[in-house]
DNA sequence: CTTGACCTTCCCATCGTTGGAAGCCCCATA
DNA sequence: TATGGGGCTTCCAACGATGGGAAGGTCAAG
């Protein structure tokens, strides 16, 4: 089976496949006498396993441990358990972030007229400091 | 004002003010006869506005869409709040994307035993189909 | 004048992915 | 059999935002 066809099957494009043969995620598959990649059945397992995991936010490193695991018939359930705690407490990180984020600006958003004024809370608060969590201090003069 | 000043100051870190001028976000510095860049307290100004947004999440061309509706005396409350509203949109889609994955694996690794036998629902999900969304499919041929 | 901290430009690395160019290969159709 | 189009190969570059470092010039204090 040539790439193109293991790119289809598997959801990982030819790009990406090339990619983590390069860097050693996946081994190097087999060539036809003409130099072409040639893949079977159990390359398209691993390419799918890959793109299963990518999908759920594992970055490479953590792939390849999972791939390790995969392969490992000995291996402890407890190991993937503890990848997979790791990620999420990794994503819930990133989401907390992000949540800060937005609900932020949808406070300032909420707060600006929309208008043809130039006044905005937006600009104000960007323009001025952002000490907001940190209140003792003495603004607000008036 | 030299350049490590002006980073310790609006809390850009020297090599990013000078990427930021490369990219043509900030125009060039005024320099020094010694070619050194020279930073006055509006630039800072600007510095710490760009560092701001940067906090909020907002992109380097947001960013400078936001730094012309900063400067343009006769801008449109409107214009800025509609770049607050598309960013909240776009952090808002991603935290959904980031909880998807999270809650998937988080329901994973809760079923999975954690212990020293190589069973676990998680690689099982890994290396089964992914297709729980889109059943139309005759797989199982046996 | 020396020393050390700072500045300059330039290049490289990250992370995962996509795009393109140049050139070879394979298959089908005329 | 010739030709054309599409797929394959490798290599190089880019994205966004940031950090690291080398090689060399500058400044200020001792």
């Amino acid at each position: 089976m040539n790439i193109g066809d293991a790119a289809a099957r598997s959801g990982v494009s030819a790009k990406m496949i090339r990619y983590y043969e390069q860097i050693g995620l996946i081994p190097a598959a087999a060539r036809t006498a003409s130099g072409y990649r040639d893949y079977a059945d159990p390359d398209i397992h691993m390419l799918r396993f890959i793109a299963r995991a990518r999908d759920l936010g594992f970055p490479i490193a953590e792939i390849s441990a999972l791939l390790d695991l995969w392969r490992d018939k000995d291996r402890r359930s407890a190991d993937v358990k503890a990848l997979a705690q790791a990620r999420v407490r990794d994503l819930r990180h990133k989401i907390a972030h992000l949540q800060d984020m937005a609900d932020t600006l949808e406070d300032l958003a909420q707060s600006c007229a929309g208008n043809d004024r130039p006044d905005c809370p937006i600009l104000h608060r960007l323009q001025t400091r952002d000490d907001a969590a940190a209140p003792a201090q003495e603004r607000t003069p008036s």
